[in-house]
Parts: structure tokens; C-alpha cells; sequence
DNA sequence: TATTGTTATACTCTATAACTATA
DNA sequence: TATAGTTATAGAGTATAACAATA
């Protein structure tokens, strides 16, 4: 008889992992608001290091591609970002920031690196182990609807 | 001179956090859908394992006390929950699983167990180690607005 | 024919404010 | 006066469907 899966331990990650990102999510709230963002939009600016096409960052936030619209017609609205064409397909549209928009990102991302729950407590060698966890954790997906 | 921590690093972390999040609220809307329940829905029915007055599922849900009227005015419609009245208190009213509702709560937690994203692609040494990593973060906690 | 992005629309979640009943 | 719960309402987030342009 070979033991299977723990339930009392997946339970239990489930219930710190919730518990973990209830605080995330509150964290990151109470900092995209300080900046005068929603959280997709300060998710959405901190996908945007470089220019991205719209349907991949509809991927990126797990969203329907109508709502990338709405966002990025928000953030061009404030002189965050420009929609630029992409040279190899006359369909896409890549996001990119304005210099303004590279400013707020830099705060929105300084903010949340010194105050999200899932940094404070670690060490080098357990940021490590994170990072692998997570990148794991990044390969099975499924499409978003 | 000491090296500071991986700006790089920590971004990449925070980053794949934030998708992880969304991939997690995903399925669960998924989960809950399935099962004919919204999200908060699914989220009161879990924490109702005893009678709990309202206002403090609105304490657990980090809601609104109205919205919890809402959530509940649903389930009962629906025959998963009752109000019933506090011996010592006539104001409150605690909500209770019924038989249906206990059953449906049952079969929430295990399709969540099962289809939770940060738990389908670990193995068994993954887990422990992500437990760990959680055991780690879960420090000091603020209390709802 | 399939895909990127947009528009218009509608639905759902959730909070705020005013109210009743009880403490 | 303060608290538990309800009602009505309004705002924000997000998806769906139909559409245009391009592949």
C-alpha cells in the first residue's frame, strides 16, 4: 500500500497559499491606489519592461482581450503608455511606456518590492527556492478563456 | 561592500506571484462555476464547516456586512444554507449548512484540492519545500477594514 | 478561413447610505 | 447610543458578441 498524496498537507498550502495572497492582493491594492491605479493596471504596467503585443498581455493578466482595451485605453489616457504598431504583423498593437509611464512604473514596482508580504521574510537562499517553485509551478498552463 | 538583494530577482518573484494569483482566481471561478457558485459564494461555504453569525463571515470574506446579506439571501434561495437565530443575542443570526449544503461544500474542497494550480505540478519534495517557504511568510496579520 | 484588436453592451461583484430591530 | 442585519442603489471590473482589418 503506497502512501498517496497528504491531504492534511495540501490543505494546509492551500490554506497559507490563500491566506498569503488575500494579503498580497491587499498590499498591492492599497499600493496601485496610492498611484492613482486599479490593480490590472498596475499588473499591466509591470508587465511592460519592454513593449508587449495586447494579446499577449491578455495572456499575461489571464484576461479577455476586450479588457486589454479598456486598460490600455486608460493608461494611454494618462500618458502612461502608446499603442505602437509591430513592424513583422500590421494587426498588432504593442503597449509601451512614455516616459511617465516608465516613472510610475519604477515607483509602483520600488513600492511593492519593499512592502509585499512574500519578499519581507526571506533570505537569499529561500528567494531562491521561491523562484523555482514558482517557475514550476509557470509551465502547465492552460489557456486563459 | 556587501551585495544588496536581486532587484532583478525579486521583480521576476513578484511578478510570477501576480500571474500565479490570477491563474489561482481563475480556477477557482472555475471550480465554484462548476458547482453553480460564484466566488464568494464558494469562498462562505467553505467557511462555514459550524454556524457562524454573519457578521463575522463578513469579517472572513473581508467584505461589506451588506454583501454578506446578499451571499446569503443566495444560498438559502438555493437550499444550502439557513439563517438561524443566536440564544443569546436576537440580533444575530448565524448562518448553518444544510444537508445539501454540506454535501456541496465536500465536493468543493476536493475539486479544489485537486485542480489547485499550486499544487497539480509539484512533487512530493516541492510541496514541502513550498510549505516551508509559507510557514516562513505567514507573519503578523492586519485585521479587515 | 483564422487572428488581432475595437466597440457596444450587459452582467456580476461589492460598497455606501438609509432604515429596522435589538442591545 | 451602538450594533446586527436588511434594502435600495450605484459604481467598478470584466466578459460576450458582433465587427473591421489583416494574415
Amino acid at each position: 500500500m503506497g502512501e498517496g498524496p497528504d491531504p492534511g498537507q495540501a490543505e494546509e498550502i492551500i490554506g497559507r497559499l490563500l491566506e498569503l495572497f488575500r494579503r498580497m492582493q491587499a498590499n498591492f491594492e492599497e499600493t496601485t491606489a496610492g498611484l492613482g491605479l486599479t490593480v490590472a493596471e498596475g499588473q499591466a504596467l509591470h508587465q511592460l519592461d519592454t513593449p508587449v503585443p495586447m494579446r499577449s498581455m491578455a495572456e499575461s493578466l489571464w484576461c479577455d482581450a476586450s479588457y486589454v482595451t479598456v486598460l490600455a485605453d486608460r493608461l494611454e489616457a494618462r500618458g502612461l503608455i502608446m499603442r505602437v504598431p509591430d513592424p513583422d504583423d500590421r494587426r498588432v498593437r504593442r503597449l509601451a511606456l512614455t516616459e511617465a509611464g516608465r516613472a510610475l512604473r519604477d515607483e509602483l514596482i520600488a513600492t511593492v518590492h519593499a512592502t509585499t508580504p512574500a519578499l519581507a521574510g526571506l533570505d537569499a537562499a529561500q528567494r531562491a527556492g521561491l523562484l523555482e517553485l514558482l517557475k514550476v509551478l509557470a509551465t502547465d498552463r492552460d489557456a486563459p478563456r
